[in-house]
DNA sequence: TCACTGACAGATATTGAAATCTGTCATCGC
DNA sequence: GCGATGACAGATTTCAATATCTGTCAGTGA
């Protein structure tokens, strides 16, 4: 190996390396260690097993995810229009991560359907932040009262399709198709969150 | 055999029975054969490659899905309520069938994922049938004047954690989680359907 | 005549022996 | 002392030989 302590963030660098170069059947403890320069021993001392490393791996890119919006979340400024941009967002970083390396994420689509608790804690932020911004949004009248938790967990599902894996054929359809079907959920859900009254 | 004459209707009955006991992978022609007393040769008699058997079952079991569907959709009366109980109706065949027999369910599920045309035809017929009830309901004035195709298109959609099969896991959760998922988001689309003016 | 058969070629799946991997731990050397 | 090592047992995966399957078609018999 390179330096003088093997550290985790070093061993996450390399096994994304690997996991990309071999994808995540071919994968082995030892052939990280081999990139690494060490033996397989030697990564068992910092992670427990080897889901827990892919965990570490998955959790490692779902942040990569939700830091970016979490970001917006947290501006100031209207709510609907920064929900929208959130969206935007969301479906634009998943829409960029698959047409940039389809195989890269298939991987990392297999990661995350094995790591559940690690995606359930993503999902998590990704409520907490849509809430926020609801929770805003009544504060100054732009959006309905109601239980943003609520509100928050049917503005995910509704729009699903555009960022659940499990619909990621939907995503390399022509972009303006996407960006119209979008329109049109959006469209549909901002009327619900809107107070009744014109 | 039983009969003279071996018809479609015997082999894909018979191809239910064997994807039933020996599951997707498992299955093979000269299985369906044998269990109907014939060479498998005699498929080909009927059926012009094994994917156009496995095509023909997948069929016939959406059919069973939207067949009981069309009727709703077919019903006359306040077109809101009844795009309700046709999604109650969509959501309950589906958790009945997973809850029932998932593993037969989990067959299904794969045999649709590999007969893709199969399956855009039936998303076809339900979104017909989404769309009549919308057309009918801005006739009413019930539904704001927009493009019924468009806006079943995101009824679909926004429903789609209840009846795609990749959301299959959130339909095992107790039923009082699943209905307030529901009652949230068919509120929430309610709104957006509805004309703006209370 | 005509639905059905069964043998066949090439493709695919199964099997079990051999190789590799995961996770542990006594030991090494800095 | 402490991070790293490498040999080990049991679990898992690979690989190549073998068996089975798919799709075709000339032939069978009712």
């Amino acid at each position: 190996m390179a330096d003088g302590a093997l550290t985790p963030e070093q061993i996450l660098d390399t096994a994304e390396d690997v996991l990309r170069r071999f994808g995540l059947q071919k994968t082995t403890v030892v052939d990280v260690a081999r990139a690494l320069g060490v033996s397989h021993g030697s990564i068992y001392r910092h992670f427990p097993s080897k889901t827990a490393l892919r965990e570490a791996v998955a959790s490692r890119w779902l942040a990569r995810v939700s830091e970016p919006l979490g970001e917006i979340a947290a501006e100031t400024g209207p709510a609907l229009p920064r929900l929208r941009r959130w969206l935007e967002r969301l479906i634009r970083i998943k829409r960029g991560k698959v047409l940039d390396d389809p195989e890269l994420f298939a991987v990392y689509h297999a990661l995350a359907d094995e790591a559940d608790a690690v995606v359930q804690e993503h999902v998590g932020k990704l409520v907490d932040q849509i809430s926020r911004m609801l929770s805003d949004g009544m504060v100054t009248g732009e959006v309905r009262f109601s239980d943003p938790r609520a509100m928050a967990w049917a503005v995910l599902r509704t729009t699903m399709v555009f960022h659940h894996p499990a619909h990621v054929g939907h995503w390399s359809l022509p972009e303006a198709d996407v960006d119209r079907a979008f329109d049109d959920i959006f469209d549909l859900i901002t009327r619900g969150l809107t107070p009744a009254e014109a």
